[in-house]
DNA sequence: CGGCATCCGCTTCGATACTG
DNA sequence: CAGTATCGAAGCGGATGCCG
């Protein structure tokens, strides 16, 4: 064998668990933008845009949940509640950010890969 | 800022939407036992175990609609077709392996929070 | 052996309306 | 401002049966 991955079950289970806790529609795109540091319910709403209140909140949870984010109340009128990451949540960033940036790289790889599939079967 | 991630809109774009694709629930599991090399399709199917005939066929055709994968059909009887990871399939084990081996690490952490959060709110 | 077609339940996500 | 509650559409994924 060529090149060594780690492609034994448990680790395959691992990443796939992983995966489909963090590859739903909005998670990424959420620790993303918290990545630049705390931020308030709709600041980061407008920032990722496109989200429903719902989302932003059912996601925010989750990542709570996780120990990826830290939720920060102040109980003031009008309410006030900061989200920011944790160190998990950093870390989470730094091959998260690395499979983005392999993506960000190959897009166009995809796509071609794409058309010509679709046009061959056209 | 301490920790430099690129998490501008458009990268994050761009990882939500490979997550997307390979956040699904059997991709990564496919793409990991391919990484030893090509497999027939039973093969593959008891490898991975637990997967059906609908969701293999349609994990893989997307595979190879992506250009992860090749097919290759042998016209005999009974029928043999083979699959195999291409150079992009290798390369995108390359930072989804890096993911998996956080994931690995981190699994306990992860639970450990889950707990506490639960616990907290019973 | 390696599919495809069909049905069906479950979850995901969005839209809307209401609350402290 | 930051949620919760409810509804409905769409898609994912499993089970089954048929085919070349």
């Amino acid at each position: 064998m060529l090149l060594r991955h780690p492609h034994n079950t448990e680790d395959c289970r691992a990443v796939s668990e992983i995966l489909q806790r963090v590859g739903d529609k909005w998670t990424v795109l959420v620790v993303g933008k918290l990545g630049g540091g705390a931020m308030r319910f709709n600041e980061l709403r407008a920032a990722v845009g496109g989200i429903s209140q719902k989302m932003l909140t059912t996601t925010l949870r989750g990542l709570e949940r996780d120990g990826f984010v830290t939720r920060k109340v102040f109980p003031t009128i009008p309410p006030r509640v900061d989200y920011e990451l944790t160190e998990l949540g950093h870390e989470l960033l730094v091959p998260v950010g690395a499979l983005g940036e392999w993506a960000r790289k190959n897009t166009e790889r995809v796509k071609a890969a794409r058309a010509k599939f679709d046009g061959t079967r056209a």
